[in-house]
DNA sequence: TTGAAAGCGGTACCAT
DNA sequence: ATGGTACCGCTTTCAA
């Protein structure tokens, strides 16, 4: 299973990779002095020219300090694990992503990305811990068990995150509820007079987990109310759409909450293609208010999200690396609120 | 720096992550024994009873094997380095990067998205040299240097491949030729008799390493056909786009290659509502070759990527680490090609 | 079949 | 101001 062949097959004279060792021997120091130096140890002090002749030595060497040796030593290793078992898709999540790491290395932390696609929840917590970070942020794509969250807390993570919807018994806060946006998208079209609704609900893979508590939202919303929720599978191919579309009157629906804009102007077109009015005959609300979605016509009705900052997040890790057993504390760092156009 | 506290601080009683010498000892067997049979070792056979107790042990102790001590103990990591300044957006990357990671990890490899942001190619290669990675697959986002891969190399990497427009030094392959688009784009409105054209040029940060290549290639493809290329700044904002529809009958050209097809959509529905007909008045074509742009009306031409398979590029880098000393190779792993629909 | 021990590359304490 | 050295967790000869 070792991707790696016998050195000695490969390439006989494999040059060796330069360690501090090799540091000290060439600027004629002891392996401790080259550590302080290079470390800028300040409870020891160096003279210049030594200070000098280490940092000749392991520039003229090409010498980078061996992560994995270092953080052996140092019992811990300021890896925060991101899991993902897909890429998350759509800029909303691009930009958070982007911040979230950026502002975790601002705080000395080392943020790495594991795609964990096709593991189950305990052997991706396994997986996991065999890195030893000290706090893992889960999208909770991976469904993570108690199991799992205890794991990885017995292998030395002090913070476990989730970011999914459903509560994860050990982990320290969970902050993004999906189920707002269908909450918000449906109270807007029931305040707006319409009572028959439709619910998009994506095939693809991988949407599952946004899909499912958006629906259980819509649902909510609904409650007591009288109003109808019809879930509708849908993949994002044009035909689909189409197939949709030409059954739609058959429905009779009166508005639709598509999952999101892209969702939205998939099955919109559709409708519009096969002679239905938006938002006359049937009024559409997206989600993510996306740029695309003011492109169309109707200006399309969308619930926006104001995702968590990556800062906030990433002081969030902060603290709870620091104090570890403090009570777990429940974040709606996501806030969502429906922004009306013209297609409602 | 550190962002750990003492342990003492935070948590005085902190109960140790369990080690092999614990699995050893609640097994009253030695840490060799341990080690055998937590790795199924073939080359010495132990005795069922005692695998018994081993697993026993680990398995009530929640041991999980520290992966840091593995590696320094083998000299070598298995992991494939996957650095990104942005993480890609869009489908067409996210669908390859997950496609790679899997793929890795089916040939042995640990994949990990590292996020490089705001650091210059020198010091990003430093910081990915202390993880030791026996492959780095760089998307090009980060501009690596001549020294940047030699270090990589010194420090152990078998595999630099860089996925970039622009050829490095010392790296193994590069894979991906943007410029490609740019040429098809514009050799597709040649060839409709279009001979004015402009090149949407985003501002968006992060996209300057795909725009530039793209600019190029609509570049060379006009070389000594008399035609003009014209650049058009371009921020992804409706009020960027209406101005620049504002002005449009005054730059006084006949087409557009609009860098792909969200910016080609922000740009059309500009461009129509300023009353230009498309593609009578000004012909649109976009890349990428989303569904979104068969959504349009007029349905939108675009430049249709093949993307790499993760598949092949994993087993590129496998070839690679295994034989690290074969010579460079130029891989075009990406395909490009017009397809024409109704905006041209 | 199992155990003792060396050593991977750093760091930090204790001497000098 | 610097050097010697023990040790972090794990694998892998070599001996028993």
């Amino acid at each position: 299973m070792s991707p790696l062949p016998e050195q000695s097959a490969a390439h006989p004279v494999e040059r060796p990779v330069p360690t501090s060792a090799d540091v000290a021997r060439l600027a004629g120091v002891s392996r401790a002095t080259v550590s302080y130096v290079l470390n800028n140890t300040s409870a020891v002090r160096i003279s210049e020219p030594t200070r000098r002749k280490v940092h000749e030595a392991a520039e003229r060497l090409g010498y980078v300090p061996h992560a994995a040796a270092r953080s052996l030593r140092a019992g811990h290793t300021g890896i925060v694990l991101l899991p993902s078992a897909h890429v998350p898709v759509g800029p909303l999540y691009s930009a958070f992503f982007n911040d979230l790491q950026w502002a975790l290395r601002r705080l000395g932390y080392t943020a790495v990305q594991y795609c964990s696609l096709g593991m189950d929840g305990d052997a991706a917590a396994r997986a996991w811990a065999e890195l030893r970070p000290v706090a893992v942020v889960s999208l909770g794509e991976i469904a993570l068990t108690a199991q799992g969250v205890d794991l990885l807390k017995r292998s030395g993570a002090r913070a476990v995150i989730t970011l999914g919807p459903d509560r994860v018994a050990g982990a320290h806060a969970l902050v993004m509820d999906q189920r707002e946006i269908g909450r918000r998208a449906v109270a807007h079209l029931l305040g707006r007079g319409y009572t028959r609704i439709g619910v998009v609900v994506p095939q693809e893979p991988g949407l599952e987990l946004f899909a499912g508590p958006r629906l259980t939202g819509a649902r909510t919303a609904a409650e007591g109310t009288g109003a109808l929720i019809e879930p509708l599978p849908l993949a994002y191919e044009e035909e689909a759409a189409a197939a949709l579309a030409a059954r739609w009157r058959a429905l009779g629906l009166d508005a639709v909450f598509a999952y999101n804009d892209e969702y939205a102007m998939l099955l919109m077109r559709a409708l519009q293609d096969e002679g239905i009015a938006v938002p006359r005959e049937t009024a559409v609300i997206g989600a993510d208010d996306l740029l695309l979605g003011r492109l169309l016509r109707p200006r399309l009705s969308s619930v926006h999200i104001d995702m968590v900052t990556g800062q906030r997040l990433a002081e969030l890790v902060h603290r709870v690396v620091r104090d570890p057993d403090g009570e777990p504390e429940r974040h709606d760092l996501m806030d969502a609120r429906a922004v009306h156009r013209e297609s409602t």
